[in-house]
DNA sequence: ATATATTTTCAATAAGTTTTGAAAATTCAA
DNA sequence: TTGAATTTTCAAAACTTATTGAAAATATAT
């Protein structure tokens, strides 16, 4: 295969497993692109290579900002902002890890310790089966907060060496 | 709170938070009804208690149903078709986590493994990049493919007892 | 067999999301 | 300043996905 071909196919494969992540599929294209270019890149670059309009990057390589994906890359002697994906795979998905457990899973704990004191005679079947799962959910989000946020203060390497030891 | 409002918001919540993860609004609130729903429930029970309509709740209990998260109970005596969550909260990520690995994790792989095999000069700065980075990415899934395996498989007391361990 | 209850299907429609593109805002050099 | 280059915004349009509802299929009782 070659390299175009190759590129093409990563760039349209990676958007398409974005989508099922809840990450649009222009963003996660975006994003494949700057991790396969070796050098920053401008917003015309990105527009030409993934045919799209101006304001579709603008708007999308924002939010890869906001994911701490990317940077701006200033360039002595360029007029125009070049964009710089983080190539270390470790930290991509510890940063993807960090924001969406901020985003999605500690506002869920939050809800679920509040609906887990609501009044009503725990004899009640609706009741108890309610406390019941709401607990278990709790439960094993919390579990799952605590694994992930070692993960995220972790190094890779001394992250994997231990599961490796743990896996034995 | 009372029960009512505190199922409502639990129902609400559950539904947004599966679109952050790719699965439709439907189809997460209803799941969070079942799971909190003390004896299996019907279709109709689904349509009223939810406010949609047949067809939609037909749709989304198929793929509950294919996802492994919802079964079809029959009692005896009665006409109608009945559906039960399994509530074990352990059983239902596993199950979720072993779906979305056939589905996603495993083609994502496989298609890695082709692009890393391209043909060009190692030393041209683009072919390096794109070598690098679908390298990485594939070492990195693979070693997540591996940790998960063993999550899938493992029984929760065991696997939460060896967490604490290693985390001690 | 026939009637009735129940489930399934799927084309049409509605709702939601993403993309465009041109105008407005900003930046920067001269 | 002024004006050219560049980025940002956002309303409208395009696209995608989810939902409805009624007709067809299936299951069950009499």
């Amino acid at each position: 295969m070659k390299l175009t071909e190759a590129k093409a196919q990563f760039i349209s494969s990676w958007g398409a497993f974005g989508t099922h992540w809840g990450i649009n599929r222009t963003m996660a294209q975006i994003h494949a692109l700057l991790l396969i270019s070796p050098d920053p890149i401008t917003q015309d670059d990105i527009m030409e290579q993934l045919s799209i309009s101006r304001g579709n990057v603008n708007m999308n390589t924002r939010d890869l900002i906001d994911w701490g994906l990317v940077d701006r890359v200033l360039i002595p002697g360029e007029r125009k902002e070049f964009f710089s994906a983080e190539k270390d795979i470790w930290k991509v998905a510890t940063q993807i890890i960090k924001e969406r457990k901020k985003r999605e899973l500690d506002p869920m704990l939050k809800l679920l310790n509040q609906l887990e004191q609501i009044d009503g005679d725990k004899k009640d079947k609706e009741v108890k089966q309610f406390v019941d799962t709401i607990g278990g959910i709790r439960k094993f989000g919390g579990q799952a907060d605590k694994v992930l946020d070692v993960m995220i203060k972790a190094d890779e390497s001394w992250f994997l060496g231990s599961l490796l030891k743990f896996f034995k």
